[in-house]
DNA sequence: AAAACTGCTTGCGATTTGCAAGCAGTTGGC
DNA sequence: GCCAACTGCTTGCAAATCGCAAGCAGTTTT
């Protein structure tokens, strides 16, 4: 896929690792849905990746330092994939990346609710967000408060509020 | 090459606008490089983009609102791309690529000197920035500073830098 | 008048994508 | 013990995209 060595750019040498449609989205669904084995990426996956492209970007993104995979304890065909520091690394692009698209493209407002908390937290939440996932990926010690529950509580009601409102549209 | 609607999170819109290895690159060297020509665009490029890929890209980042186009006044052919606002909203996302790449990623001194300036300037700097795109690119009044100038010139510095290295090499 | 330059297109083989089905092995419920 | 459900992952194939080279009509420079 990738051809080696376009530029020693920055930007470039990023794109070459990570510009395609998926690898960002499998990343995206590791680290604020915690989903680490193949079939709960691959089922639960909000825009519907094909299996044979989510085996080939887990191998690409593990050839490429961003992930690591080990074997699930509790069933010997299970294999578990975590974040390295690498890829927990990419909290800020992925900030910033959320930020922009709810700005100016036609997000959903369930979908944006957590792009907008972490853009208003700013690099202090950020901060705390890649130490949890260090927690939760690595061998990292526990953060006192967890900023994945409360992104993920924040998803949950907006979620809930949209279904609400579904159910009964009286009130217009 | 894009399909619609896979999701409204923020992520997946931004992906399916920029998600492939050519469109921020189009977009870095306008950005970084001032380059608003097609033949400027294609043949100054680093990683050397084929003028189809490039047709394409620019088609596209016009349909998505990222760029503009007017014809030049002085050559009857020439076209003058320029980016929107949209465009321009995308420095800190080149902010937190490029630092990120620069950390993790094999890239040459020279290419990474801007990364790291951004990087260390901030929010701050990177408002200050955008400021002066909106003056180039829009119709914005012209800044004190020129950030452009001072990314530049520590780009040219340190590739003169490093060709008066490789030159003499006896300083081991 | 010739040469160089303008944005951009065309053709074509190789790669990548999207979609569906399937496979060998594992686990859990009965 | 038995079977259904589940595990990570592969295969086949058509359609789309990519990378590369050449070329084109019109404009400007020399």
């Amino acid at each position: 896929m990738r051809e080696t060595g376009r530029s020693g750019c920055p930007i470039n040498l990023t794109l070459e690792i990570l510009g395609d449609r998926w690898s960002l989205i499998v990343l995206r669904d590791m680290m604020f849905g915690n989903r680490r084995h193949f079939r709960e990426l691959q089922a639960k996956s909000d825009e519907g990746i094909a299996s044979n492209i989510l085996a080939d970007r887990l191998k690409r993104l593990l050839e490429n330092g961003l992930i690591s995979r080990r074997d699930d304890a509790s069933h010997k065909q299970k294999g578990i994939y975590s974040l390295t520091e690498m890829g927990i690394s990419l909290v800020p692009v992925f900030a910033a990346m959320a930020d922009w698209g709810r700005r100016f493209l036609p997000v959903t407002p369930e979908m944006s609710i957590r792009a907008e908390i972490l853009a208003e937290g700013g690099p202090a939440l950020w901060q705390k967000f890649m130490a949890e996932l260090r927690f939760l990926h690595l061998d990292a010690p526990q953060p006192a408060q967890s900023v994945l529950d409360e992104l993920t509580e924040a998803y949950r009601c907006a979620v809930e509020r949209k279904r609400a409102a579904d159910a009964e549209p009286e009130v217009v």
